[in-house]
RNA sequence: GGGCGUUUAGCUCAGCGGGAGAGCGCCUGCCUUACAAGCAGGAGGUCGGCGGUUCAAAUCCGCCAACGCCCACCA
């Protein structure tokens, strides 16, 4: 028997000390047994984790015959670990597909993992850093073997993460980027768009990453605002005294320098143009060309071009065929081009010639100059463009059907406002460079024969090229983003025509962060109208952003991360998944308060507390015996009933439109402030008094209530509710599978919920003349309500007891006049004068609360009056607004009157 | 250089055309037998600024300011 001391809060603490036996607290516990006081989430989780897996209750068929609802995981990095962004992207679709699964449907969360190239061999590189070896000294072939172990290893880490905020991934289905079937569906994709000439090999500019050792695509360059200088260079016209300047950033590529450009409707250069112009320090003769891309406006207007290191510079070498010198190696540094420069750093190349050119005075001057300069997303090193042979996609062909798919909705994106990034980036497609010069990932399926030099892509390895040559196979792999974008079909079985393919296929709806709309929603979009000839989900969920106080987005590198798994450590799985749900309003990210979180858990506790009442009082109850017609209910009952309905018609609402956290809200209103506050309180009044049928009929709603509440509630506390779901009493067997409850329109009664409106407010106004006047919670007292309203008397007498046993008090007359108004402190709520005897001869404290109510009624009716007397308003406005807006007034004018009158009766001014 | 978002109570945020809301914090009183991780009551806001539309604006439109984000090949 394990033993375990429950830390409890101060003052918690200081009354009492538990012990709880933990044996028992994991016992399946009928009703009326033992239930611990607070919620213990550390107790309950992972008991019905276990239970749902052992039970495959998560487990999609694709031949049920029901409707599919189908969500594939965005797959985090193997390397990952569970960061807020996953728990709260994750948690969303949880509420969803528990939702759908409760709903009927076939419901299929596709889970599964990215092998996340660079990153993940980033991992094992420093993992053999520590050992002293480099990737190169072990080889190519040990190399992938090692990263294949580690993941092996630790891969697993974020999916059981995962599991421990409760996820419903139907995980005999869980995937992989690099396993067997994706890997297949790579290859296909790539041999097909390359038969289709839509993925072709060419020399271009890239973004290279001097430390990452690969290209990189456009959409991985991270650019930052940067001040920088600007050098103003002179150089020198070929046998003439003449010279002119140029404005460079990075002086250093002057090295590359193969010729000089101004516009050609510049007319203060036109004689330059066709004259041949000499490059300070090595002397290269570069010709002076007219081309459109040059800003006579910026600099002198004259721009040096260097083809082999900037991209527009490229595009003009090509445009005037000009020589290419490449500068660099692929470390960034100077290489023999560069002449004396060679050998020197990236940066220090750049000081050498600065310093060069000033020693003979060939810098007029230096400007400071703000400019983005590119990054590399995962080092974070200054992206270099570089010359070099790259594989790419030509993507115009295949975004035009993807942006038709969004134009005639098919798809569609919520909020709508991110397809117009949508489209923004697919108007601007440029092609896609999907070779990256690393050693994890999909290896590029090409050959080149040393012979003839035939290049051959193919589904299978081949053996020689028809030559009869040998072959050498590329020794590039794929950009991540290229399988991924694969995803919701390559992990449903394509190509092959599987059974899932056929029924999950399009899936239904995709949820994910804003910040991968480029990287992988386009793509997919682009890849399943290709090759499935239809779209691959039917809406994207664009989620909100975790971000930190200051608005930065969370990451481990600035520090200011909270650890999920901390957080269900301390407050449990559902307090986090409820605050999400909570603060996930739709558009617009969030930041996490901790205090927020200790809020969800105090509900949990709330939810465990009404639960653990209702059982305390279900001693004899069986539901199947009820027979709902024969029962009496009271006032407390319909309206309870009513509220429910309406609370599930709200749920259907909101959670439609994924906003759940107006879901949320509407849970913990109804949870809280309807059932626990007034619901509950009320119902003891049946429970404990002396009526068989009063008592089960208040059981039977308590059981009602309470079983539906937690079937609306478990999508976003699957633990907390199927805990107390196994502790009721009803044939079910998870509350995972149990029906969502639909609204039912005949329990709604507006009558009921007027009514009980009317007895709320009497009795908080009853309450607040309590504490006002400071009668203390022990002592009962007695008091008097006069029905002003002139239509509340029988709902006075009929519900008497609610108000004596809510208001405390020792007994409650209902009557026409009262007949010495001075003794009592008085209030109006509701159409209903009431009464409450002082029980000193002290009246300052009352006068001073009539006289601060006056002065704000006084402005209150003063509005209402200046809106009744405007005649725009009487003939322009609804007549029900108008009829409002006069009875609002009614109302203030009567509490008025009351108060002047007991302002003079007290002998006040 | 384009585009988007935010600005409401001390803090974090809902509301987005008809009487200013929640949670936390704060003040007062309660160990009322489901819950002190609780209960009851209370204080606290010219809804960023200016203009416009409307009978009516926190809410719609325009301009401005501050903060934040995304996109971008002016060297």
């Amino acid at each position: 028997m394990q033993w375990k001391q429950v830390v409890l809060p101060r003052h918690a603490a200081r009354r009492l000390e538990v012990i709880i036996d933990l044996s028992d607290m994991l016992e399946e516990t009928p009703a009326g047994r033992y239930i611990p006081k607070a919620y213990e989430p550390a107790y309950v989780e992972e008991k019905w984790y276990r239970f749902w897996l052992d039970n495959k209750l998560f487990h999609a068929h694709a031949d049920s015959g029901k409707e599919p609802f189908t969500i594939v995981i965005p797959p985090p990095n193997v390397t990952g670990s569970l960061h807020l962004g996953h728990a709260l992207n994750n948690s969303l679709q949880d509420f969803i597909i528990r939702r759908k699964r409760m709903q009927g449907y076939e419901a299929l969360w596709l889970p599964g993992t990215d092998h996340a190239g660079i990153a993940t061999q980033n991992v094992v590189e420093r993992k053999l850093a520590e050992e002293g070896l480099t990737r190169q000294e072990i080889g190519r072939e040990a190399f992938v073997e090692r990263v294949w172990e580690w993941k092996k290893k630790y891969g697993g880490n974020i999916i059981r993460q995962l599991k421990r905020m409760g996820c419903s991934c139907d995980w005999d289905r869980e995937r992989f980027t690099m396993d067997a079937g994706c890997s297949r569906a790579v290859r296909e994709v790539f041999v097909r768009l390359y038969e289709e000439g839509l993925i072709y090999q060419g020399y271009y500019i890239v973004n290279w990453c001097p430390r990452c050792h690969t290209a990189i695509s456009d959409i991985e360059v991270e650019h930052e605002e940067l001040e920088g200088k600007l050098w103003y260079v002179r150089y020198d016209i070929k046998d003439s005294e003449d010279y002119f300047y140029v404005a460079t950033t990075r002086p250093e590529t002057m090295l590359g320098d193969t010729a000089v450009a101004v516009n050609p409707r510049d007319h203060r250069y036109h004689q330059l143009v066709g004259k041949t112009a000499v490059l300070p320090l090595l002397g290269r003769e570069l010709p002076v060309i007219a081309d459109d891309f040059v800003d006579p406006e910026f600099g002198t207007g004259i721009v040096k071009v260097t083809p082999a290191h900037d991209p527009n510079d490229f595009e003009m070498g090509k445009r005037h065929d000009l020589e290419e010198i490449n500068i660099f190696t692929p470390e960034a540094v100077v290489n023999e081009g560069g002449g004396p420069y060679a050998g020197l750093e990236r940066y220090e190349a750049r000081n050498a010639v600065v310093r060069d050119l000033e020693k003979i005075h060939y810098i007029s001057k230096v400007e400071t100059h703000h400019h983005a300069v590119g990054h590399c997303y995962r080092c974070h090193t200054v992206i270099e463009p570089y010359l070099s042979k790259q594989w790419f996609v030509s993507m115009k062909a295949l975004a035009e059907p993807a942006i038709e798919a969004v134009e005639v909705e098919r798809t569609g994106f919520v909020p709508s406002r991110w397809e117009k990034t949508y489209f923004e980036w697919m108007y601007n497609i440029r092609d896609w460079c999907i070779s990256r010069q690393l050693w994890w990932g999909h290896r590029i399926p090409a050959w080149y024969c040393r012979e003839c030099g035939e290049v051959i892509v193919s589904r299978e390895d081949p053996e020689r090229c028809p030559c009869g040559g040998e072959l050498k196979r590329d020794p590039d792999v794929l950009d991540t983003w290229f399988s991924s974008g694969l995803w919701p079909m390559s992990t449903l079985g394509w190509p092959d025509e599987t059974e899932d393919l056929r029924f999950f296929y399009p899936t239904t709806v995709l949820v994910t962060a804003f910040d991968i709309i480029f990287f992988w929603v386009a793509r997919m979009m682009m890849s399943g109208l290709h090759f499935m000839g239809d779209v691959p989900f039917y809406q994207v969920f664009v989620t909100a952003l975790i971000r930190d106080e200051s608005g930065k987005k969370m990451s481990k590198s600035s520090g200011n991360v909270i650890d999920p798994l901390e957080v269900i450590d301390h407050y449990g799985a559902d307090a986090l998944r409820f605050t999400l749900g909570h603060i996930a309003v739709p558009g617009r990210d969030v930041f996490l308060p901790e205090e927020r979180i200790a809020g969800s858990r105090h509900f949990c506790n709330k939810i465990w507390n009404a639960s653990r009442f209702t059982l305390m009082n279900l001693e004899g109850f069986d539901a199947g015996a009820v027979r709902e017609e024969e029962l009496d209910l009271t006032l407390a009952d319909t309206w309870i009933l009513s509220a429910l309905s309406g609370l599930i018609q709200r749920m259907d609402q909101h959670c439609e439109a994924y906003n759940f956290s107006e879901a949320c809200r509407a849970l913990y209103e109804f949870f809280w402030s309807d059932f626990c506050d007034w619901y509950v309180e009320l119902s003891k009044l049946r429970l404990y008094g002396s009526h068989e049928a009063d008592r089960r009929t208040a059981q039977y709603v308590l059981w009602t209530v309470l079983e539906r509440a937690l079937r609306l509630l478990h999508p976003f506390m699957p633990f907390i509710t199927e805990e107390i779901w196994q502790r009721l009493p009803h044939q079910g067997e998870s509350i995972t599978r149990a029906p969502w409850p639909r609204p039912r329109p005949e329990l709604v009664d507006e009558e009921a919920e007027k009514d009980m409106n009317v007895l709320r407010e009497i009795i908080t106004c009853m309450r607040r003349l309590r504490a006002e006047m400071g009668i203390k919670p022990s002592k009962l007292t007695s008091a008097l309500v006069i029905d002003m309203a002139g239509d509340r008397n029988a709902l006075l007498e009929r519900y008497m007891d609610y108000i004596i046993s809510q208001a405390r008090l020792s007994s409650l007359d209902v009557v026409r006049k009262v007949e010495d108004p001075s003794s009592y402190a008085r209030g109006l709520a509701a159409g209903v004068e009431v009464f409450i005897p002082l029980d000193s001869e002290d009246f300052s404290e009352e006068l001073e609360r009539i006289e601060r109510e006056l002065a704000k009624l006084e402005d209150e009716s003063r509005r209402f009056k200046a809106k009744l007397s405007n005649d725009q308003f009487l003939s322009k406005a609804p007549q029900e607004i108008v009829q409002k807006e006069r009875r609002k007034l009614a109302d203030v004018m009567l509490k008025m009157d009351r108060l002047k009158e007991q302002l003079e009766l007290l002998g006040g001014s």
